[in-house]
RNA sequence: GUGGGUGUAGCUCAGUUGGUUAGAGCGUCUGGUUGUGGCCCAGAAGGUCGGGGGUUCAAAUCCCCUCACUCACCCCA
């Protein structure tokens, strides 16, 4: 084979296209019970939207962007950026005081690729702008938890707070005072997350770091009074809902512009990618990019992630892609009838196809077999003459004569389920 | 960017201490009499054994290089 995709780039064949369109369905319905609109988004952007809204010493911005250079654009690494500036350069805040928005589509980022994780990946993208108020956390996340459970996906919700610009700094501090306190205990990557970005020490995977970790000061007991009343209240509220979820004092963010509630829906069933949706707050961004001082929260899930989740179920395989009909011709004569019929009943909606090689009538219905027919039309050179037609049902292996008209023929199927 | 694992037919994989024309299952195609699918049976097509170099009378098998895929680290959905 010469000629391949390149790495982290996948097809998804016709067989697993079922799957992503089952996600994709279920998604759409949920989010028009919660009254959310589909916004679609441009897949290239400026870089500089990224570098300002991601934060520009993040490794995703240092890195892993598809940038081209020389005329300053990206392809999205993620979508809530791209979101943002769709929403401030539509001043969308003057149609409606808050706005629920969900946008489905490729993402890219420079990664080395591995189990979940692609260097073209597709995200479900959900944000609600324009409302503070910590109820509607809990319900963003109410409605992820609701699309799992349509899926058929066991997840489990893991919530934290990370503070705000008033509390964080000052929590920063202590934490960083305790990392010091214990720097040599820590690994060469937590060194360095030290300077970088010390939250992120929180959630090393390392044992040993886990156990220095484990007695660290938790943001949550640090928050301003502000922040601790909404994370209450986000706790209540997902109580009221009757979604259960559990504190996670470790979970932090990788982007900057997060801050209060965060969350991830995790499973272990993906190997080392264990969040199959995470989110939070970022009520700074809006106005960051250059907005108004306008609120914000959403969630990001991870569709190739869902569609492996939904595959290790081992159920809902491929279903849905039998046609109605069909047509088996014999000869010539019988074969351009065929032709012809085939595509008026197309035309009035049924689905059809036939055999253009005129192979062996017994080849023709394993071809039929093959595509799942409900229906097989049989028509040979005896019946075109005497101008009749015989149709199979496949299922029940019931034959008859009907008139060699596609009227009749549509007739037929519409009498049998259709 | 770093480390481990794996590269044999379209797919999943066998291939013994190097030894004739490299195999199986699934899939594909064709048959199993005269115009009928799924099951069964028979046959066929399909492979530069990832690529290059080396050792050897002889390499899928041993050595070196390279590429690809994969899992994990970093990072992150």
């Amino acid at each position: 084979m010469k000629i391949k995709a390149l790495n982290g780039f996948k097809d998804v064949l016709p067989d697993e296209v079922g799957l992503w369109r089952e996600v994709e369905n279920q998604a759409r319905e949920v989010f028009r019970t919660f009254h959310f609109s589909e916004i679609r988004l441009p897949i290239l952007e400026k870089t500089d939207l990224f570098a300002r809204s991601i934060g520009a010493d993040t490794d995703i911005v240092e890195k892993e962007m598809y940038t081209f250079v020389d005329k300053q654009v990206t392809m999205r690494p993620e979508a809530t950026a791209s979101l943002m500036r769709a929403y401030i350069q539509h001043s969308l805040h003057t149609q409606k005081p808050v706005q629920r928005l969900f946008t489905i589509g490729p993402m890219f980022r420079h990664e080395r690729p591995q189990k979940g994780r692609l260097r073209q990946f597709h995200q479900i993208d959900v944000e609600i702008l324009g409302s503070a108020n910590p109820r509607v956390d809990a319900e963003l996340m109410a409605m992820a938890a609701q699309l799992f459970d349509r899926l058929g996906i066991s997840v489990s919700l893991e919530m934290n707070s990370l503070g705000c610009p008033a509390c964080r700094p000052a929590y920063r501090k202590l934490l960083l005072e305790f990392i010091e306190s214990r720097i040599d205990k820590l690994c060469d990557d937590c060194k360095r997350r030290s300077t970088r970005n010390p939250l992120r020490v929180l959630d090393c995977k390392k044992p040993a770091c886990r156990q220095e970790v484990e007695s660290a000061p938790s943001i949550i007991e640090h928050l301003c009074q502000e922040c601790s009343e909404h994370f209450s209240v986000v706790q209540q509220s997902l109580d009221s809902l009757g979604v259960s979820y559990q504190l996670n004092k470790f979970m932090v963010r990788g982007l900057d512009y997060y801050v209060r509630t965060t969350f991830e829906f995790i499973t272990d069933q993906l190997g080392a990618q264990s969040a199959v949706c995470a989110g939070g707050r970022y009520d700074g961004l809006i106005e960051l990019l250059g907005g108004g001082k306008i609120p914000g929260i959403g969630f990001a899930m991870g569709i190739e992630r869902l569609v492996l989740l939904l595959q290790q179920k081992n159920e809902l395989k491929g279903a849905g892609n039998g046609i109605d009909l069909f047509l088996a011709g014999l000869g010539d004569g019988a074969s351009d009838f065929c032709y012809q019929a085939m595509h008026e009943l197309r035309t009035l909606g049924f689905s059809a196809d036939m055999d253009l090689e005129s192979r062996s009538l017994k080849s023709q219905m394993k071809q039929a077999d093959k595509a799942a027919a409900s229906y097989t039309l049989i028509v040979g050179d005896q019946e075109l003459e005497a101008g009749k037609a015989t149709i199979r049902n496949m299922a029940t292996k019931e034959q008859k004569e009907i008139t060699l008209s596609s009227q009749a023929i549509a007739t037929e199927l519409e009498g049998g389920q259709y």
